[in-house]
DNA sequence: CGCCACTTTGAATTAGCTCAAATTCCGTGG
DNA sequence: CCACGGAATTTGAGCTAATTCAAAGTGGCG
């Protein structure tokens, strides 16, 4: 297991020291947890996401350019100028460090913004690869700019996708650090079914289109691990296997895998395996 | 270690993926290797800060916070309304997940802005809290908002201090899962010895402010391991402890550190430790 | 039909975790 | 100023989750 310490030694000692430090007024203030998958939040996510399409589509008039699986939107390095709005498909975005490492480091659905990483040093830090046909907004990031001083709903919505993209990739390494390579996977799943349903798509059913490798690489571990982790889910009835081929996932219910998860991270339970 | 397939099998595979997929056109555009330090641009840097600090107070007039050690600047779950952007002192965002997991998800400096993940949903998503005494501008967000659309340049400023948030958040999932821990806590010590030297700080003698547990929290380890690194970084002549104390580093060359993360991915070399 | 990439599963190995004990540091009060 | 106590750190020893290595199985596609 990556770090049980975290949620019992360290987890302690980060505790203290906030409440100690806190002047007593620590953590009043929880956000209600939220266990459990919520249908009426997932319509309200989905529609916010159709209106917010509709704006760009009509404020800015932007291209449309359709992608199929191992397009480039843009790559890291090159020179930025565009951001990217997904209105279909899906993406991951690949990070290349200077010494050669590569990683998934983000996937990407409908509704999405793809290029913010390219705004501050006027180049794209990682590459935006699609997975599958789709198609995005091409949006001159000059000409978005400039009307955002007039249309401070095109603003909102711009800002809006950063700080979204900006709690995702906390929760993210949250997982990668908290959570043992069992529980990481499920987390996976549950992330791409939520995702999926914030959008009103079909969440019952998701198709990997991703290999072991780079779920494993996106995850910080093997592609047998993953492997492993995925059986042991499906053996668990927590998923379940289309009869032809891997690729396709079953997910009867979402709130199982979170349950899935929490078993994993409980300390002292003798559930055979 | 967490996953040296990540520089073989695997990345051969993501490699070759985008390599077939990309129609041949993939790398050719990659960012020059910056495994060097730069003082000039650490010098740009600096004044950049400088500059968007002065841009801030002078369009904006906004409220400062002395804080001290221990303080929240903000908590999560808490209704969002302010950005803050720091003038000095060190900041620590502590994400708590709904089912009580607790971690470290970013760490802050000068000119570095906190809030953002407050935007997208109206509450904040972590807690900001204060490492060190230390002084923020207390922005409100509508304001800004509104101003804004007056001032480009305080447009520029916003996104761009956005911008880099991602692409830095994106920079620690790599760190935590592709090096191993030795590696990890190198890459700490220079991300943080960057960090000051990008704001113009002495970088060769830093005072961690963050017990062991919280680094390892921070880098998703235990702090025998984080103990453990920094003794090997500090056998290997890489960090020097100051004589009375261990929360006083010194990095004699910042370069070093970097070496010694290669050499930790490095395969088949028989260095003795 | 056969190749090739992907996946699964097993067995052995190991990096990092857990547990434990000794040591150092630092604030506090005598 | 020094003694004391609690917290943080270091280091060792054993354990275990995840990796590595290896081999067999499966499916898609020309």
């Amino acid at each position: 297991m990556l770090n049980t310490q975290i949620a019992t030694a360290a987890q302690v000692t980060l505790a203290s020291t906030l409440a100690t430090s806190a002047k007593g007024a620590a953590h009043t203030l929880l956000h209600a947890p939220v266990l459990k998958s919520d249908a009426a939040a997932n319509q309200r996510a989905s529609q916010h996401v159709a209106e917010t399409l509709k704006l760009l589509i009509e404020k800015l008039a932007p291209q449309r350019r359709v992608v199929h699986a191992g397009d480039l939107v843009y790559q890291g390095g090159e020179s930025f100028g565009h951001l990217y709005v997904m209105t279909s498909g899906f993406f991951k975005l690949v990070n290349l460090s200077a010494d050669g490492r590569e990683q998934v480091v983000g996937l990407k659905f409908r509704g999405d913004w793809l290029g913010f990483d390219g705004i501050a040093n006027g180049r794209y830090a990682c590459d935006a690869v699609a997975m599958d046909t789709g198609e995005v907004l091409v949006i001159r990031y000059d000409a978005l700019f400039a009307a955002c001083a007039a249309q401070p709903a095109l603003m909102t919505a711009l800002h809006e996708a950063m700080s979204r993209e900006i709690a995702r990739d906390r929760d993210s390494l949250m997982s990668v650090c908290t959570l043992p390579a069992d529980a990481r996977v499920a987390d996976f799943l549950r992330y791409w079914a939520e995702s999926l349903a914030r959008r009103g798509l079909r969440s019952d059913q998701i198709t990997l289109r991703m290999t072991r490798a780079e779920i494993g690489n996106y995850l910080g571990m093997t592609l047998e691990t993953v492997s492993r982790s995925l059986s042991k889910l499906a053996r668990a009835g927590v998923i379940l296997f289309a009869e032809k081929g891997r690729r396709d996932v079953q997910i009867p219910d979402v709130d199982a895998l979170s349950e899935f998860i929490q078993h994993c991270l409980a300390p002292a339970s003798a559930v055979l395996q």
